[in-house]
DNA sequence: CCGACTTTGTGCATCGGTTCACAAAGGGAT
DNA sequence: ATCCCTTTGTGAACCGATGCACAAAGTCGG
């Protein structure tokens, strides 16, 4: 089935993955307040999920606990930051600086851990030439310049919906591969380029759903059709 | 199995909830484009899932469709508003009106669907009385009162880490169950209680991972454990 | 050096979700 | 009215993720 060979047993579950920053945000904090070890229990409530899940996604990356005594902070914030990639850096840019990508450029939090905003794009004449942040905003023309020019891997997508596609397009014409998208709108990429979206609506309307339900009890005879 | 408005299976299962709104999205762009009916095929292309995982979605909520023609457009979309409690109108506070709290009320985007900003609310003296796309903000004393005299259900948290528990248990105090979370802190909240977190930095990470296992390629060398 | 204690790492049962594939249902043409 | 074509709705296999429960591993006090 699989090759036999070595340890490319770098097959770790997605879901592990989108788990993996959270344990390291617990562990940050874990190692400001001097905390040396932590068992799983430990971390597990921190992270807000069930102890032995953590467990089997830490075995996913080695054995790096000490059994009887827990992980060593230090030691894991190292061994989770070099498996999801934060030992190097991300030179990120932001594309559509409007209200929101304003506000991204604006976010001291995730330049803090391995990402870099190296661009802000735009296309509103307004807008372009904007110090943002203590960056200057570049014209949509740029896009693939600046893009080659300063190792952009990752594009954070802030447009209007009927954009998006169209600049999704260029990015990935430009080498990108990895896409973090805000517009709400399904981008058509190849297989080989991530896309992860964050859509405000649709996390609305999800609570709305459990809040109707919850409003209406287990009787909520109203309305035939 | 033949009345058609039959009110369904009130246990719908979370993965069909959070795509709901995808369909609707969808839906929403064939009304405005003419569309009258359209195949689980053409709906699926265009939410971008499977169309047998589409059919299956929308089986829990009824037997919308029709066998050789498909789904009208228009009812469907009543159908899906209905199942998520859009044809009310849900009352939002916004509490922390920074960089990302300005930003989302000023986006007119969710507003249109049965979601209305229905305060702001901040501690920072500096900030308190602005008026932020129509609305004046509040002061956090004032929390418990705007949500109670508003009829708020839905609260987004914009805070500061730091801020966001503590302004969390107030919220759940007076009568808020649905909470949507930007800042990146673990909520602690009855199990009555949703909240739903949107966090940047996770996803990035997400993306930094998958980036790095592309540009490793089959073999990365460096580093032997 | 030993034995009691702690905590990891994982086998296994289970669960929810996805996908395939097809019979049944319905429309439209003749 | 009948046949053919399209498309739904769903049974069933499959797949990944979850969580329990415990043996193995390692610590630490005496
Ligand atoms: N603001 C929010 O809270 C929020 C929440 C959820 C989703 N969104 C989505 O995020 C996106 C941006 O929202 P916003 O509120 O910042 O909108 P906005 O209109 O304030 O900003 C959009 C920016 O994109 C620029 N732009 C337009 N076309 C472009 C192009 N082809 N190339 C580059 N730049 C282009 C515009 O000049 C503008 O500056 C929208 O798709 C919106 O639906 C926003
Ligand atoms: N801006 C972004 O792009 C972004 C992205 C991801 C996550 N976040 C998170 O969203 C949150 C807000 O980010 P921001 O950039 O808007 O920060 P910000 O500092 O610009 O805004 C925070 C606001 O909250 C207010 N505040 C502080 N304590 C409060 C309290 N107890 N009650 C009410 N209001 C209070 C402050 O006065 C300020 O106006 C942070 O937790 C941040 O980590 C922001």
């Amino acid at each position: 089935m699989k090759s036999p060979s070595q340890p490319r047993d770098r097959g770790i579950p997605e879901a592990t993955v989108a788990r993996l920053p959270l344990y390291l945000r617990a562990l940050h904090g874990m190692a400001e307040r001097g905390i040396a070890t932590v068992s799983s229990e430990d971390l597990a409530v921190a992270a807000g999920v069930n102890s032995a899940k953590l467990r089997k996604d830490l075995s996913h990356l080695g054995s790096y606990g000490t059994r009887g005594v827990g992980y060593d902070v230090e030691y894991l914030v190292y061994q989770i930051s070099r498996e999801l990639g934060l030992t190097q850096d991300w030179a990120v840019a932001i594309v559509g600086v409007g209200n929101l990508g304003r506000a991204l450029a604006n976010y001291g939090g995730f330049v803090s851990r391995g990402f870099r905003v190296a661009a802000l794009v735009d296309a509103d004449p307004e807008v372009v030439g904007d110090t943002i942040a203590g960056l200057n905003v570049e014209h949509i023309d740029e896009l693939e310049t600046v893009i080659g020019q300063r190792g952009v891997s990752i594009v954070v997508l802030a447009t209007p919906a009927a954009a998006a596609q169209a600049v999704c397009d260029r990015v990935i014409a430009a080498g990108v591969t990895s896409i973090l998208n805000f517009a709400p709108v399904v981008l058509s990429v190849p297989d080989s380029v991530d896309v992860r979206k964050v859509d405000l609506s649709i996390e609305l309307q999800i609570l709305a759903f459990h809040e109707q339900r919850k409003a209406g009890g287990p009787l909520m005879a109203m309305d035939g059709q």
